[in-house]
DNA sequence: CTATTTGTTTATCC
DNA sequence: AGGATAAACAAATA
């Protein structure tokens, strides 16, 4: 489920619990999701250590509790977080942390999501070469342009999944994106004349902030003017156009897209 | 029983 | 070396 508005909405269920210690640990340690994680560790060195701050950055999301170390949550494709005085448990909760008033939990049915603990003062070197955030300073347009190029034989749609690029993007938020954008999924990157980089740089920060504003707080459900509310319906129509949106695998994703709303740019060189 | 899923990693080929 | 693509991972749901 998540991309990065949904990852802010579950960081802050956590962040309630700021200034809260933890007591107890409880985890199921030969899980998937602990893959690569000193899970042995970190159920011992938790206890006594004090939620510190909650952060997120793109689909991560990275947690400090002193003196402990540094928890990193990644919700993968069904993961969420969780936080209550008396949740009803569930057999795909696989990590919880006891504090005195609420339970921290991390719940994660098909278990593509995953738990990293680093212990020690300072963050993890994984965490601090994240790429630049979308909405940040960091990402510009000439990166994001030279990006472009450089994967010039890829599909716009494959640009916008790539993490590495375009952090906290999903199949979602891509797929609006490039509808905003008018673009069609299956365009070549370096088909793309200066103002589609533009254009693509420009929608990409709107459907960023306008996720953020719709679901970051409370998860609210985005208005009928979004391609969000049509896109898996069969049957679905385009907001714009009135007619019937298409779905088809670009990028290796199931993409919606608008057929002639969506354009395929002709390369002009 | 089959097909589908808001994600990432790995292998393979170019 | 780096880019492009597909398969694998797991479980619920329709």
């Amino acid at each position: 489920m998540p991309e990065q508005a949904e990852v802010v909405f579950y960081r802050r269920r956590w962040e309630q619990s700021l200034g809260q210690m933890i007591l107890r640990v409880a985890l199921h340690p030969a899980a998937r999701v602990f893959r690569g994680c000193p899970a042995a560790a970190m159920s011992a060195l938790l206890p006594g250590a004090v939620l510190q701050t909650a952060l997120a950055h793109g689909k991560q999301m990275l947690f400090h509790f002193a003196p402990a170390g540094w928890l990193g949550i990644h919700l993968g494709m069904s993961g969420e977080l969780l936080a209550g005085p008396s949740l009803q448990p569930d057999r795909h909760d696989h990590l919880v942390l006891h504090t005195p008033a609420t339970a921290l939990v991390f719940r994660d049915p098909r278990m593509f999501g995953r738990i990293r603990f680093d212990p020690g003062p300072h963050p993890p070197a994984w965490w601090l070469a994240l790429p630049p955030e979308i909405l940040s300073d960091q990402f510009t347009l000439e990166a994001f342009t030279a990006a472009l190029q450089r994967r010039k034989n890829s599909p716009l749609k494959a640009i916008l999944l790539d993490q590495s690029l375009c952090p906290g993007i999903g199949n979602w938020m891509a797929d609006e994106i490039l509808w905003r954008a008018r673009l069609h999924p299956e365009n070549r990157a370096g088909h793309l004349q200066p103002r589609h980089h533009r254009e693509l740089f420009t929608r990409m920060r709107e459907v960023c902030q306008d996720a953020l504003t719709v679901i970051g707080n409370d998860w609210g459900t985005p208005p009928d003017d979004w391609l969000f509310n049509h896109r898996w319906k069969d049957g679905g129509t385009c907001p714009r156009t009135g007619k019937p949106l298409v779905r088809r695998v670009v990028g290796g994703r199931t993409t919606c897209f608008s057929p002639t709303w969506q354009r395929t740019i002709r390369s002009q060189t």
